[in-house]
DNA sequence: CTCAATAAGTGCAATGACTCAACTTTTGGG
DNA sequence: CCCAAAAGTTGAGTCATTGCACTTATTGAG
C-alpha cells in the first residue's frame, strides 16, 4: 500500500482543489480578513480539521501552485546562456516571472487577486517568506556555478539580495527600470569579485 | 508622596518593567513557546488585559528597548567621517551594533537570550521585521546624502540590502568576515554608480 | 479641599486560528 | 472478500488577542 496513482489520490486532489477554489471565491468576495476558515470549510463541504490536513494554514490556501519556483531559480542560474552573468540571469528570470503572471491577467479576477495579496499584510508577508525560503537552494546553485564552497558568504548574499529585489521590483510602477537599478548594485559588485560569469 | 514626574507614570513604568522581567525569566526558564501570556501576567501580578495595554503582542515583551535603532542608522549615514563611503559606514555601524550587544554578554543570561531569539521563529521573524521597518527612513537618508530623489530605487535597494545583511552577519560565526564579504558586493556596486562617497 | 475628568487596571466573554484524540468511512492490494 | 491504512468527521480544547463594562486611583481646576 505504498504508492499508486489510484482514484484515491484523485479524490484527495479534488477536495484540495475544492478548498482552494472555495477560499479564492470567498476571499475575493469579502476580503481575506473577513473570511473565517470555517466559512471556507463549509463551502467546500468538509470539516475545518480536514482543511488543515490539506493546507498548513489559512494563507496557504491562496498560494496553491508554488511548486517549482525553486527549480526555476536554480535552473536560471545553472542553465544561463553563455556570456550572461549570474546577476543578469537572475534579473531576467525575476522579470520574466513577473511577466508570466501578467499573462494570466486575461482573467479579470487576477487583478483583484494581485491587489488582495499586495495589501493584505498577512498575505504579502507569507508570499515574501515563501520566496525567501529558496535562499539556501539558490545560494547553493550560485556557489556551484562558480566553484565556491557551498557555504560561501558572498554567494549567500547575492542569493538573498536578488530574492529581496523581487518585492522591490514588484511594488514599482516601472518594473524593468526598477530591476535595472536594483541589480546594478549587484552586477557591478559581483563582477568585481567574479570577472567571468 | 515622592517627587518628580507624577506617581501615575512611575507606576505605569513599573508594571511595564515587571511584565518585561517576568516574561524574560519565564521565557528563559521554559522556552518562548512553552509560556502562555497568562503565566506572564500572573507572575507580574496583573491581568492579561493589562499586559496587552502595555505591549502590542507577546513578542514585544522580549524587545523592550528597541527605541533609537532608526536614528542610529540615519546618523551613521549622515554623520559618516569624510572619506568613508555609505556602504562602509553602514557595514561598520551594523558590526558595531553587534558588538555593543556582545558587551552585555557579561550577563551569562544574554547568551541564552540570543540563542532563544535565534531559534524561535516567532521571535527571529519579529526582530527581522523590526529592523526592516527602518528601510524607508534609511533609504531617505541615503538619497539625501547623495542628492538623489527621495524615492530613488538604487538608494532603496542599498538600504534594503544593507539591512538584510544584518541577519546574514549575525548567523555566521565570523561576523567581521561575513560583513566584509556581504558588503563587498554593495561597496563595489555602489562605487560604480557613485564614485564619490 | 472637593469634584469631575482621566487613565490604570480588572474580569469576563468572545473570536479566530489551529490542534488533539477518538471514532467512522472509504478504498485498494492481496 | 478482507483488512490496514488513509481520508474524513466531531467535538472539545488551547492560545493570543480584542471588546465591553466596570472599579479604583491620580490629578488638576476651581
Amino acid at each position: 500500500m505504498t504508492e499508486s496513482t489510484g482514484r484515491r489520490e484523485r479524490k484527495k486532489a479534488q477536495t484540495r482543489q475544492s478548498l482552494a477554489d472555495a477560499a479564492l471565491e470567498l476571499f475575493l468576495e469579502r476580503g481575506y480578513d473577513q473570511v473565517g476558515v470555517k466559512d471556507i470549510a463549509d463551502r467546500a463541504d468538509v470539516s475545518v480539521t480536514t482543511l488543515f490536513k490539506h493546507f498548513s494554514g489559512k494563507e496557504a490556501l491562496v498560494f496553491d501552485q508554488e511548486d517549482d519556483q525553486e527549480a526555476g531559480l536554480v535552473a536560471a542560474v545553472r542553465d544561463r546562456p553563455p556570456g550572461r552573468t549570474i546577476p543578469q540571469a537572475l534579473r531576467e528570470h525575476l522579470l520574466l516571472a513577473q511577466t508570466r503572471f501578467a499573462v494570466q491577467a486575461a482573467d479579470p479576477r487576477f487583478g483583484d487577486f494581485q491587489r488582495m495579496v499586495r495589501d493584505t499584510p498577512a498575505l504579502s508577508d507569507y508570499s515574501h517568506r515563501m520566496w525567501m525560503r529558496h535562499e539556501a537552494a539558490l545560494a547553493g546553485a550560485i556557489a556551484e556555478a562558480v566553484g565556491a564552497p557551498a557555504d560561501d558568504i558572498g554567494c549567500a548574499a547575492l542569493a538573498r539580495f536578488a530574492l529581496e529585489s523581487r518585492t522591490l521590483i514588484q511594488r514599482h510602477a516601472e518594473p524593468r527600470r526598477a530591476a535595472d537599478e536594483a541589480f546594478a548594485l549587484l552586477e557591478h559588485g559581483w563582477a568585481a569579485a567574479h570577472p567571468d560569469s
